[in-house]
DNA sequence: ACCTGAACACCGTTCAAGT
DNA sequence: ACCTGAACACCGTTCAAGT
């Protein structure tokens, strides 16, 4: 069968699935695809260029329709959850993501979603821009912990052992106290948690420019 | 002359800045300290150990004591800052940075200060470390960004005519009417707009538990 | 204890040659 | 047009052997 940019695509996230971003590489992804090393070449500039198009496969299909008759600010808690979980759907989905520079399709449309969202919310352009640029931030660091984490040997035994390690009860008497939310074992809660931070700055910062 | 580690971690923070995270290679750190290619692995286990302490050194310092008589607010800005400042001083250090995931003596004052900082504004210990864990994921993936586009060829020309061939009036108005900030051409404002927005939503999540 | 020499098992990328 | 075969110029890491 003939390769296809979809099918090196749709494979290579399959194997990032398997291995892990450290190591997909353009070798294991042909063995996968079943040709001969230099032949995704034909389909892809490089490497790079490939794991951009993986990027936007990653956020396909993502702010597909927003809820209707909700406030605004549900509308971006709903829009970076859905953004949260098209990163979790992929292993080191977060860090392939970041990794692009690239404007990508898929990426340009949830900016626009959000970005015309809060200017709904009364913003004007640039604050609604770098909000967005703040909550994505967020998003993305966010998840990439996450994802690390997750990655761990020993589901983070070793890296707890570490840390107790390296906590100092004089020096560190604060994260010691907060030793059991350092771990982070709640990432959903976490995550949501830090969210509507961010959003409750969005709110202030917009009552403060509009009173 | 003899190895240290001290050596070492110095001659490789200024071969970072020479090349850039992703030339930074074993091979080229042993030109530059004049031994031979295996040498450096008696100093350090594996090359992510040595990107630790790399990482660890950018840090070196950081909150070496608060401005007295300040509110939180202003504490944790400034501590913000001064983190954005450190990463800031070689090239990608955001990236090298997020790219640790051991315990780092440094890290973990600049997480004691901000932890700290926050209790004392009366959060409790849970919220200030995620309040804590979303300010520094801004920090480092704001960073991260201006580090990328500072290293782009051409001062992002080319960057800026891939963004606008991709940007379409009919399913982008918002991005288009926001185009001439999203090419970001003032960080330190990009970044002191955001850290506002994420400190407000701490302080209204606070004034809101409190009340 | 600290470093060299030399190898092992990989990489991304290119490109003439095949079909 | 699309892929193979084979090479180029690299990597991180290990380890016997030297000093």
């Amino acid at each position: 069968m003939r390769l296809t940019r979809d099918h090196v695509v749709a494979v290579a996230l399959d194997l990032l699935d398997e291995v892990g971003l450290e190591h997909l590489t353009m070798r294991k992804l042909a063995d996968a695809l079943d040709v001969r090393n230099g032949a995704t070449y034909w389909h892809f500039r490089s490497k790079q260029a490939l794991l951009e198009a993986m990027a936007d496969a990653l956020l396909a299909g993502l702010p597909a329709g927003l809820p209707a008759g909700q406030p605004w600010d549900e509308l971006a808690a709903h829009v970076a959850r859905r953004l949260r979980q098209a990163l979790l759907s992929r292993r080191d989905g977060a860090r392939l993501f970041s990794g692009s520079f690239f404007p990508l399709p898929n990426a340009l449309a949830y900016g626009e979603t959000m970005v015309g969202l809060l200017v709904g919310a009364g913003l004007d352009h640039r604050a609604a821009t770098w909000a967005t640029d703040t909550l994505t931030y967020y998003v993305v660091a966010h998840v990439t912990e996450e994802q690390l984490t997750a990655a761990l040997p020993d589901g983070g035994q070793a890296a707890r052992v570490r840390l107790d390690a390296a906590l100092d009860p004089d020096r560190h008497p604060h994260l010691l106290a907060a030793r059991d939310d350092l771990a982070a074992p709640h990432p959903t809660a976490h995550f949501d948690h830090g969210l509507a931070l961010v959003i409750a700055g969005i709110r202030s910062s917009r009552d403060r420019s509009t009173s």
